[in-house]
DNA sequence: TGCTCATTAGTGGTTACCCACTATTTCCCA
DNA sequence: TGGGAAATAGTGGGTAACCACTAATGAGCA
C-alpha cells in the first residue's frame, strides 16, 4: 500500500454513501452504528451499483446477527472498535491483497459461539445417548432418512425408528414433527 | 506468562502422548501431521484422561475437515504453520488466559467458505424465487412448520404448501421428504 | 386488451417422521 | 446369578411434508 488518500469523512450513512459514490475509493471504512443508514445499508446500496469499492466495517458489538449479515454481503473486513487501532493497518493490507480479514476477537467469539453449541443439549447427547444412538444422530444430521440409515447399518427400519424415539425422549424433543432432524442439523459438525 | 518451561519435544504422536502424560504441561503444541498418531489423535487421547492440558494445533493445510474436528474436540488454539511464527506468542497468551485463538488465515478461510455457500443453489434462490417464496424459505429455515408459517403470514395452510411445492420445483429438490427443510437449514443465515 | 406471473385456495393421495406400546437377545455388572 | 441397559424387531395409529392436479384473482406489460 504505497499511497493512501483520504477522500473524506462522513457524519451519517447518507453522507457516507454520497462520498463513496462520488469518489469511488478502493476501500471504505464504515461504522455499522451510524445515523440514517447503517454501515451495512451503505455497503449493500453501493454494491448493488457494481462498485469495485471494498468494505471494512467497524462495530462495537460482537453481535452474531450483524456478523452473519456482513458475511453474506461479501464484506471484506470486519473489525471490533476495541481492536481497530492495532488491526486496522493489517486489515487494510489484507483487504487490498484481495483477501478477507476479521477481528481476532470476532474469530475467538465465533469459536466460543461454536463452543456454546457444546453446552446444554450437546452435553445431554454425550451423557445420555448410547453409541448406536449417537451414530444414528450423526447420520440424521447428514440428511439421511430412517430408511437410508437402516440400509447403512444393516438393521431393520423399525430399529432405526425405535432409536429415533429413544433419542427424542432423552433429548426432550417433544411433540413437533421434525424436531430431531432440526436438532441434528443445527448441531451438525459436533456430533 | 512469566515463565515457560520446555518439557520436551517429540518425533511422533506416541512419543508426544507419553511426554504429555508424564509431564502434564499447561500447554501442548502439536503438529496435526505427525507419524503414528496425528495431533488430533493425541489431543483426544489425552483429553479422555481428564487432563488440564490445553492444546494448540499446527497444520499446513486449511482443511475444513480437520478444523471442524479440532473445534469439536475443544482445542484451544489452531494455527497455520505459515503464520505460526508471528502468531504463536499471541496464541499462547490468549490460550493461557482461558480463551480460544485461531489463525487469522483460518478465519479468512472460514469467511471464504461461508461465501462458498453463496454460490450454486443460493444463486438460484435469488434469481428464481419470488419475494413471498423467499420469505417462506426463510421461515422454514427457522424451523417453522407450514401451519405456523400460515398463521404468521395470515394465509391458508394450503397456500403455504403450494409455495413449498413451487420452491421445491424451482430448486430441483426432487423427491425426498424433508429436502426443503434440509436445504433451508443448511443455508440458514444466508436467506 | 390479452398475456404472463404471482398469490391465493382447494382436493386427493403417498410417504416419512413421531408416538406408544410389546418382546427378544446379548452383555455387563453387582 | 439375577437385574438392568442396549440393540434388535414388530404392531398400530397420527400428523406433516410432499406430489399432482385445478382454479380464481390481481398486477404488470406488450
Amino acid at each position: 500500500m504505497p499511497f493512501a488518500t483520504l477522500v473524506g469523512e462522513a457524519a451519517d450513512g447518507i453522507e457516507a454513501y454520497q462520498l463513496i459514490i462520488g469518489n469511488r475509493p478502493d476501500i471504505a471504512i464504515l461504522d455499522i452504528e451510524m445515523p440514517l443508514l447503517t454501515g451495512l445499508d451503505v455497503c449493500k446500496k453501493v454494491m448493488s451499483e457494481k462498485s469495485e469499492t471494498k468494505f471494512i466495517l467497524l462495530t462495537m458489538h460482537k453481535s452474531r446477527v450483524f456478523f452473519e449479515d456482513a458475511m453474506s454481503t461479501a464484506v471484506s473486513g470486519y473489525l471490533l472498535k476495541d481492536s481497530a487501532g492495532q488491526e486496522l493497518i493489517e486489515c487494510i493490507e489484507t483487504v487490498m491483497a484481495g483477501k478477507k480479514y476479521i477481528s481476532q476477537n470476532i474469530a475467538s467469539y465465533l469459536t466460543d459461539h461454536l463452543a456454546v453449541a457444546n453446552s446444554d443439549q450437546l452435553q445431554m447427547v454425550k451423557a445420555l445417548l448410547t453409541p448406536t444412538e449417537k451414530v444414528i444422530l450423526k447420520l440424521i444430521s447428514e440428511g439421511k432418512t430412517s430408511a437410508e440409515i437402516s440400509t447403512v447399518l444393516f438393521v431393520s427400519p423399525h430399529t432405526v425408528e425405535n432409536h429415533r424415539g429413544n433419542i427424542n425422549k432423552k433429548l426432550r424433543l417433544d411433540g413437533e414433527k421434525n424436531a430431531l432432524l432440526k436438532f441434528a442439523m443445527e448441531h451438525k459438525g459436533f456430533l
